[in-house]
DNA sequence: CCATGAGAGAGTTATAGAACAGTGGGGAGT
DNA sequence: ACTCCCCACTGTTCTATAACTCTCTCATGG
């Protein structure tokens, strides 16, 4: 039985796997070009055909662009966490041309309460960033959001100018792009600290959204809590065979 | 200026439209098997690479499924709509190793309502079966669904057991498979009819979900508005760079 | 009567060579 | 000094051929 399923054998899966490291390592810098696919034929000693089925794998993957006429570069995270699907409230209402305007009510470093902590996987006495923002769209605040971040990687974002600057953006300059998030979506009722900061009677239906967002390595970097007028935003899905796409939409009226 | 974007020129991909069509026309009917790579080849007189290359077009578009040693198969709808996002909240519920009670409560052929006739583009003279189903799991009423079946498709839905089928699964069975579902989904407070059927009191928090079904020639086929407890039902996705997944999970206790 | 195994037929991976198409820089011409 | 065009370089598509692995069937042998 040494058939073994860890011996892949395909020569461009090893040329993939060779190549993916490479990338991951740095050896091919983020936004950089690739060699030629001929000169990195050569350099595997295999034909233009094998290696470009390698090159197609980690195209796949998203770990390369390539561009008739120019080259194949390395796709630069920042960029594939712009378009991936790792978006904001804010970046998709912007897109579809909505004026989002954040507004922060609240900053300061803190001693984590336990249900952050808990998300966090941090110790109760650890401290972190509390952010508390308010994003406005058509003339209401819709969106209250507390973000506690890991104290760890608080320190960079002592000068960032959340008004302006999306927390994942400030990160991600700061040599901490985020790669993952899970988020749970429940519905409520308006009450408490966020009916304070926004246009709806307490009493309003609500969504409350907990987010917890990863770094590549799998470390919880930031636990979000946002709470979401329903009267002004709604969840859209596109739902195929193939594919699903989910996206925030601001609400239409409903007769 | 005769360069002209409608010139794909290449040849694997006018190869892959044409099987693309005789796949969608019934030509290759679901489930059945292509002729092998060597007879197209030859067929279509090109390389066995040249047609490779269009085989892979439609596997990665879901069209087929390639199993070495046995052929190139047809997807058959109904498998690639179970395996594929396409579901109800029973089916992820059930995933999870919940037992989902579904209970009709209401099936009858009438005139469809203004704002059903809308998203169905259907005259608002129409009739169309309403089917209101109530969805319990872990001993309780969780969701309370009114799903408004286009009259033309609803003929052969005369004889089907809801409570054992899907609406899904019942018109696959009888050769109208869906293909695609819109969906937006927003809070609410529980009231008037859901109330009635639903284990919560008046005034809890729910989610709305208002969906919208088409079959692969885009016509609307199903409209459903689902009335969801938030103490019950919460929405989970999880979002990377690359790919994202959504799906209902019950709720824990949120202390 | 059942098990083993040879073989046909399917998809997969690889070779070597050629020609096509998009991009951008640098030299020739104005 | 500026513009245009050619040419080198890149990724893309295709031909033609060979050998490989996987699956299933069917015949042979115990």
């Amino acid at each position: 039985m040494a058939t073994g399923q860890d011996a892949p054998a395909a020569r461009y899966r090893t040329i993939a796997a060779d190549l993916a490291a490479k990338i991951r390592s740095g050896d091919y810098p983020p936004g950089g070009a690739l060699p030629s696919q001929r000169d990195l034929s050569a350099a595997y000693g295999v034909t233009l055909m094998t290696l470009r089925q390698a090159l197609r794998q980690l195209s796949d993957e998203g770990l390369i662009e390539q561009q008739p006429g120019r080259g194949t570069f390395v796709t630069p995270p920042h960029l594939a966490y712009r378009l991936g699907s790792l978006r904001s409230f804010a970046d998709d209402l912007r897109e579809q041309g909505h004026e989002v305007r954040t507004a922060v009510v609240g900053r300061a470093v803190r001693r984590l309460p336990a249900r952050v902590a808990g998300t966090l996987r941090a110790s109760a006495t650890d401290s972190g960033l509390r952010l508390e923002r308010v994003r406005a769209f058509a003339g209401r605040r819709a969106v209250h959001q507390v973000s506690w971040v890991r104290a760890s990687h608080a320190d960079g974002l002592r000068e960032v100018d959340f008004a302006a600057t999306s927390l994942y953006e400030a990160l991600a300059t700061r040599g901490v792009p985020v790669a993952r998030a899970t988020e749970t979506i429940r519905p409520g009722i308006l009450a408490g600290a966020p009916a304070a900061h926004l246009d709806d009677a307490p009493g309003a239906a609500v969504l409350i959204s907990d987010r917890t967002t990863y770094t590549s390595d799998g470390i919880a970097i930031v636990a979000d809590r946002a709470t979401i007028l329903g009267s002004m935003m709604e969840i859209n899905t596109d739902r195929a065979a193939r594919g699903l796409s989910l996206h925030w939409g601001a609400s239409r009226d409903v007769s």
